[in-house]
DNA sequence: CATTACCTGCAA
DNA sequence: TTGCAGGTAATG
């Protein structure tokens, strides 16, 4: 579900409910896995009678700086859900964690696949976590100029090194796809084969669809949810991701979309508009035994 | 680099 | 019943 857009819409929305509030509380249920911690106390113990300073996010990282001078941190994964609900109300599906505000309402962590995790660390361990991954795609330091020094000598395909979240923070394959088909940049395309005229566009396309789904609060392909349960809007002003298959037509020169596998990853494709360039990387088609 | 693992539900 | 899913870390 949750790329960088549909991670801010979630800070938006709970941003209001979390500010300055207390956690009075909070409750673990089947999966007490999802709440992880590295230092050498209580997680639960820690966060109770700590306030919430601010709601941040960094890449799809939510951040929660506390006035204990801990962080609590949330990532949602493929199917991590937070919703906000009253204290009193039945759990969501999947719920796995209950934070008790002194408001009398709930952040509520839910995740079917379980992969999400719900995270207490001090400010060594936040800063290690954020020196990791790559800049902000609206970080105005980040130029074509600087893109090109950081994937002139990168191996691989653009699109996986777009997936990198050391490169840059916050894509994923919905809006790789999406930024590559608006650039007419073919995602099998070398990384360091890309000059700063192309990497111009294709950051301009990364702004142009991160910043459009955020303004319809994210795309919902089949879970995502807002924290009041509310789909996104994005999803119908898609290009090519989801939309492999029959009629599947490109919006921009009528011809048929494509479905491959790139860095691993299903990806959709107008073969005529983003052109596959000399330097490409291999593909496991290209180089499969024909008689197999 | 590609593949696997982590999990579960759902569509084909 | 199989394969696939918006993510990422670990492994070969």
């Amino acid at each position: 579900m949750p790329e960088l857009p549909e991670v801010e819409t979630v800070r938006r929305l709970i941003a209001p409910h979390c500010i300055d509030q207390r956690i009075a509380g909070v409750d673990l249920r089947d999966f007490a896995g999802v709440l992880e911690t590295d230092l050498p106390f209580d997680p639960v113990t820690a966060m109770i009678g700590a306030s919430i300073l601010s709601v941040h996010r960094r890449g799809k990282y939510l951040l929660f700086p506390l006035d204990s001078g801990l962080w609590l941190t949330i990532h949602l994964r493929m199917t991590g859900r937070l919703i906000v609900k009253d204290a009193a109300a039945d759990p969501i599906r999947f719920e796995h964690i209950a934070i008790h505000l002194g408001s009398g309402e709930d952040l509520r962590f839910g995740d079917q696949r379980r992969f999400g995790r719900v995270t207490l660390l001090d400010k060594d361990r936040i800063d290690a976590l954020l020196d990791r991954l790559g800049p902000e795609p609206f970080d105005r330091k980040l130029t074509a100029h600087v893109l090109h020094e950081r994937l002139k000598r990168r191996p691989g395909s653009i699109k996986g090194s777009l997936l990198d979240q050391g490169l840059i923070a916050g894509l994923g394959n919905i809006y790789v796809d999406e930024a590559l088909w608006r650039s007419r940049i073919h995602p099998l395309t070398a990384s360091h084969s890309l000059d700063e005229t192309s990497l111009r566009r294709l950051l301009r396309a990364i702004r142009y669809v991160l910043k459009l789904s955020i303004q319809n609060q994210g795309t919902t392909f089949s879970s995502f949810e807002n924290p009041y349960g509310e789909r996104g809007n994005n999803a119908s002003y898609l290009k090519v991701y989801g939309r492999s298959g029959e009629r599947a037509i490109c919006d921009r020169c009528g011809g048929p979309l494509e479905r491959t596998v790139v860095a691993g990853r299903g990806t959709v494709v107008c073969p005529h508009c983003q052109l596959l360039p000399v330097a490409t990387i291999p593909s496991r088609q290209q180089f499969a035994d024909p008689r197999e």
